[in-house]
DNA sequence: TGTACATCAGTGAACGCGCGTTCACTGATGTAC
DNA sequence: TGTACATCAGTGAACGCGCGTTCACTGATGTAC
C-alpha cells in the first residue's frame, strides 16, 4: 500500500485551475436555477470553484458579466427545450396541420420550460438585453437556434403552408412570445403561482388555441 | 417679527408620528416606483418618514409585509390606468363593437401602465401572490375593482354582446392577461427593452388584434 | 538543449457598504374612577 | 375635575451578515533565442 506514492495535494493544488471560467459558469448556472438572476453571487461562485474571490475578475468585468453569460447559456437549454417538443410532432403529411401543431409545440416547449426551471427561465428572459442580441450564437441550443429563432422557424413553416397570410408574418414572433411569456410569468412569478399543474395545463392549451386562431 | 413665537421644533419632533404607517407606504411606493419591488428598502422607508428604523416594525411584520402592502396600492393604480383607457371609449349603440372595443382598452390601458410604470407594474404583478387573492379589496382601484375584476367585467360585455361564446369564457381572463402581461415583462424587462415606442406600440396593436381574432 | 524572460492566472488582505431584525427601554396619550 | 394607570408608538444601541470590488503581489507556464 503505497503511502506518499504521489505528492501531497493540500497544499496550492488550486493555483492553476484551469478551467476556472467554466467553473465560474456552471455555478452560476446552478445559482440561478435555484433562485433566478439575482441569486447569482459572484463570491460563492468563486467559493464553489475553489479560488479566491478576485480571481473571477480574470474571467469576467464584473457580477453583471457572468449575470449575462449564465443568460445567454439559460436561453440555450429554452431552446433545447422547444426543440425537444418540436421532435415529439409526428409528421402527418398534411403540410397545415403540421405547421399549426409545431407552433404548438415550440409555444408549449417554452412554458414548460418555464415550468420546470422556473430559474434558468428567469435568467434567460428577464435579464435585460436587447432584441437585436437575439439571434447571437452564444443564445443557441444544441441545434444551433437561439429560442428566438426557433420560433420564427416555425412561423416561416405556417407562411409556407398557407396557414399565416404572408402579410401577418412580420413581427409574428413578438406575438406568439409575448403569449406564451406572460403566461410563464404569471405562473412562476405572479398572481397565478398558486393554480395547480392542472388548471395551468388547461389555461396553456387555450392559450395556444387562442394563438393558433388569432395570429 | 416675533422670535421664538413657537416651540422649538428640533427635539422629539417625531416622537407620536401620527401617520407612519402611510407614510411608511408612500416611501416604499416611491421606491418601487423607480426599481420595482426588489428596490423597497425597510430602512430607507423610516429614514424618509424621519424615524428610527425599528419604529417600521410597529405597523408591518417584516420588510415583505411592506412589499405586499405597495405591491396591493400599485394593483390599484394599475386598475385605475385601465378604466381611465375604458373611460376614454365613446360608445356607439353597437354592442358587439363596443365591447371588443372595450377590451382592447383595457389591454392597452394594462400595456400603457407597464410602459409608463415599470416598476409599479412590477411591484403590482411580479410579487409573489395567489389568483385567489386577485378580488381582495386592498387591491382595487378608485372604482372599487381590482384589475382583474376590470377585466373580467369587459369580458363579461363580450359574452353579453354575442361576441364571446359562453362556453369560451370560464378562464378567459388568464389567456388576455397573459397575452398582454407578456408583451408587458418583455418590454420592461426582458429582450423588448430596446424597442423604439413606433415599434412597440405597433405590437401592441397587433396583440390586440390576435386576441380579439383568437378569444 | 538550456536559459532568460514575458505573460497572466491566481493569491491575500482590505475597503466600504448597508441591510433586516431584535432587545430593553421611555414617555406621550387616552381612559377609568 | 383630578389623578392613577395601562397602552403602545416611538427610541437607541447593537447583532450578524455577506456582498462586490480594488490593490499590490507571486509564481507556474509557454516561448524565443
Amino acid at each position: 500500500m503505497p503511502v506518499n506514492s504521489s505528492p501531497l495535494p493540500q497544499a496550492r493544488t488550486t493555483y492553476r485551475h484551469g478551467g476556472l471560467r467554466d467553473a465560474l459558469l456552471a455555478a452560476g448556472i446552478d445559482m440561478a436555477r435555484r433562485g433566478g438572476p439575482d441569486a447569482v453571487i459572484l463570491r460563492e461562485a468563486t467559493r464553489t470553484a475553489g479560488v479566491s474571490p478576485n480571481a473571477a475578475y480574470r474571467h469576467f468585468a464584473d457580477r453583471q458579466a457572468l449575470v449575462l453569460a449564465v443568460s445567454a447559456v439559460a436561453q440555450g437549454m429554452a431552446a433545447d427545450r422547444m426543440e425537444a417538443e418540436l421532435a415529439s410532432v409526428p409528421s402527418t403529411g398534411d403540410a397545415a396541420s403540421d405547421a399549426r401543431r409545431r407552433l404548438r409545440a415550440v409555444g408549449s416547449g417554452y412554458v414548460g420550460f418555464a415550468r420546470e426551471e422556473p430559474g434558468l427561465f428567469r435568467a434567460a428572459f428577464s435579464v435585460p438585453d436587447d432584441l437585436s442580441n437575439s439571434a447571437s450564437p452564444d443564445k443557441a441550443g444544441m441545434a444551433g437556434l437561439t429560442p428566438f429563432q426557433v420560433l420564427g422557424e416555425v412561423l416561416d413553416e405556417l407562411v409556407a403552408a398557407g396557414v399565416l397570410p404572408t402579410e401577418r408574418r412580420p413581427g409574428a414572433e413578438l406575438l406568439a412570445w409575448s403569449s406564451v411569456h406572460g403566461l410563464g410569468m404569471l405562473v412562476i412569478d405572479g398572481p397565478l403561482r398558486g393554480l395547480d399543474d392542472r388548471m395551468i395545463d388547461g389555461t396553456m392549451y387555450g392559450l395556444l388555441d387562442m394563438v393558433d386562431r388569432g395570429l
